[in-house]
DNA sequence: TTTTAATAGTTAGATATCTAACTATTTGTG
DNA sequence: CACAAATAGTTAGATATCTAACTATTAAAA
């Protein structure tokens, strides 16, 4: 069946692209630091302070493996952990002045990535890609 | 950047076709059967008899990987080890008759996993799809 | 022939990820 | 108000996956 490479060619990619961030990210001096790590991080740059809850739910990962991924970002000193005044069951996360540092740097690993990526693909196909692929996550979800 | 979210759509179908799968699996009667472990089954289909380290390439697993889910399949009583007679580092993996007995099954968890991911694609949209897929991992290998 | 280099597969250690159970806190019900 | 249920985050255990180092074997070089 011809579709039955499709989803092997999406885990092919997949895994590539966590292969290269993780190589982006080690040049860029952040060692250790995987693709769940910087969706951590990237969540950050746009609501500056989630509840473990909120940030487990948007990177898709549970509660559990949140606290791993968190802990190992507070080791590096790029985020930190807030108690809530209302509600002592909740945590924030926020970024440290060094998390927000690396800002600029996503954006570039992410710019690369896409340009390595989908070198010579013209917009329309950019387009229609995005649409498949929207498409099957719709049949999915 | 609109490109941005098409690796995020790719991992997330990826992440949404292995619990397909190991749930298939599970209903199959196969539990703790990942799609790593389907792979290396899926090539036995194929080759009946292959050495570790060419089963760790064909399912791009490192062959430390390869060692643990290779015995783990052989807890399950899927596949068995022989040693080569030409060279005793290599080690020939091949499947018992239980193993062989579970074919039919991966055939139809891989055509439910086409049809329900790819519910309502064209003939033309699936071709446009695996296309488009192709000349991403082109970029990228 | 002997020594060096390469190879196949395993072992050891680390880690992201999950499930399940847990503790502490808050909310809802009677 | 007391009790039950729900919630947030952590802990414990298991596992796929990797890197690096290792052992045994084979191939290549000296």
């Amino acid at each position: 069946m011809k579709y039955n490479n499709a989803i092997y060619l999406i885990s092919r990619i997949k895994e590539a692209a966590n292969r290269f961030i993780v190589q982006e990210l080690e040049a860029a001096g952040l060692n250790g630091v995987v693709p769940s790590h910087g969706d951590i991080l990237v969540v950050l740059y746009t609501c500056e302070k989630c509840t473990m809850k909120e940030l487990a739910q948007k990177i898709h990962r549970t509660k559990a493996t949140l606290t791993v991924l968190v802990d190992k970002l507070i080791a590096l000193n790029l985020i930190e952990k807030e108690k809530s005044a209302q509600d002592s069951r909740i945590t924030y996360i926020k970024l440290t002045p060094l998390g927000q540092s690396y800002k600029d740097i996503f954006e570039k690993i992410s710019q690369k990535l896409n340009d390595t990526f989908f070198k010579n693909f013209s917009q329309e196909e950019i387009k229609t890609f995005v649409s498949l692929l929207e498409k099957t996550r719709n049949n999915i979800e």
